[in-house]
DNA sequence: AATTCGGGGGC
DNA sequence: GCCCCAGAATT
């Protein structure tokens, strides 16, 4: 019987990806570990999102706040803005609820367990097992997209995500090693990065060619099979976007919960079939001649426009006017940013 | 089990 | 345009 995790790594050891929070295998090998904050800030960030878009918010992250204590203590306001474009926002409320119950309820040190990691607020199964193996060396099995994918096609699994995911789990157990449990975990993470595909995988150079089944059946890039998702509707908004004489912007605070929860906006409407006229102060309203376009996960969004140029006494019943000194539209999210690029063409500064 | 959460890059 | 991405929380 061929060790099929040792064969990985001896790939991994030769084709390990680069990332700045990552310990390579040489140093592992050495009893290196990496720091758990790092790990645990890089995992959260990387969330259904990609290493190139991650990399620069974990570096500034870690530049504003070193350790968990750090962040514990920041202000929500400063860690909204800081995560401001890189989307889910919800990571980055309860990145801060993390932090602050590690603290308070683990002295400040990451638990090293499964199971303590999966109590904590924004850490779900694959995130537990990611920072338990690649933190601590710990044998637990990580199951992201990339594995998922990888064991449909080593063991041509047929059924369709998700329902699937629990087999594709079992499988991935059965594999995971009890030697290098960190450096394995990425391992098969970085062969479905870069070998193993979505599209155009290059089974020719995979280092499990040979004992993969979808090879053999010829059925590796159709794997895994997904079940069909509906298309994405279109609502619409308006939104009111004022300027101060003093160069102040009419912004609020969104809710907590929903979409782009706790994070800067523009006044408005709801969003839907057809938006009411709701201005946050009675005033000659001008309609802008282009609309903010901006697609997200579940429906396409486009918003009309209303600029106004506020009185310094102007009393909103909505929002607060922010001066430069407190607001860069870098804090805002893309959606409320594509409203700004285009209102600050008319309302420029005096 | 389904839905709700962002945004960008590849094709 | 659609698909994907080191998913989690909610319903």
């Amino acid at each position: 019987m061929r060790d099929l995790s040792a064969e990985l790594l001896a790939w991994y050891d030769v084709h390990a990806r680069e990332m700045p929070w990552r310990v390579g295998p040489s140093d592992r090998k050495a009893g290196v570990l990496p720091d758990p904050y790092a790990v645990w800030m890089s995992e959260i960030m990387l969330q259904q999102t990609t290493v190139a878009a991650v990399r620069d918010y974990h570096r500034k992250f870690l530049a504003l706040w070193p350790t968990v204590g750090d962040l514990a203590a920041a202000d929500d306001a400063d860690v909204m803005a800081a995560w401001a474009g890189l989307g889910y926002y919800a990571r980055a409320r309860n990145l801060l609820k993390c932090a602050r119950a590690v603290v308070a309820e683990h002295d400040g040190v990451f638990p090293d367990s499964y199971e303590q990691l999966l109590k904590l607020p924004g850490i779900g199964p694959y995130t537990a097992a990611a920072v338990s193996a690649i933190a601590f060396d710990r044998p637990e099995t990580v199951v992201d997209g990339n594995v998922e994918r990888v064991m449909a096609r080593l063991h041509d699994i047929h059924a369709p995500l998700p329902g699937s995911k629990g087999e594709l789990t079992t499988k991935a157990q059965a594999l995971t090693p009890q030697s290098r449990p960190g450096d394995y975990a990425q391992a098969v993470m970085d062969l479905g990065a870069t070998i193993c595909t979505p599209r155009n995988p290059a089974c020719g150079i995979c280092p499990w060619r040979d004992p993969c089944a979808a090879r053999l059946a010829g059925t590796a890039a159709e794997l895994p099979k997904k079940t069909p998702k509906k298309k994405t509707p279109t609502r619409f908004g308006i939104v009111y976007v004022a300027r101060r004489t003093d160069g102040a912007w009419l912004l609020e605070t969104r809710p907590e919960k929903g979409l782009l929860g706790g994070m800067l906006g523009w006044p408005g409407s709801e969003w839907g079939d057809e938006p009411e006229e709701n201005p946050p102060y009675e005033a000659d309203w001008q309609p802008l001649n282009a609309e903010a376009r901006h697609t997200f996960t579940h429906f396409h969004l486009r918003l009309k426009i209303m600029v106004d140029y506020a009185d310094i006494d102007a009393t909103p019943l909505r929002g607060t006017f922010l001066t430069p000194d407190v607001f860069s539209p870098t804090a805002l999210p893309t959606a409320m940013r594509k409203v700004f690029d285009l209102a600050h063409m008319t309302l420029r500064d005096n």
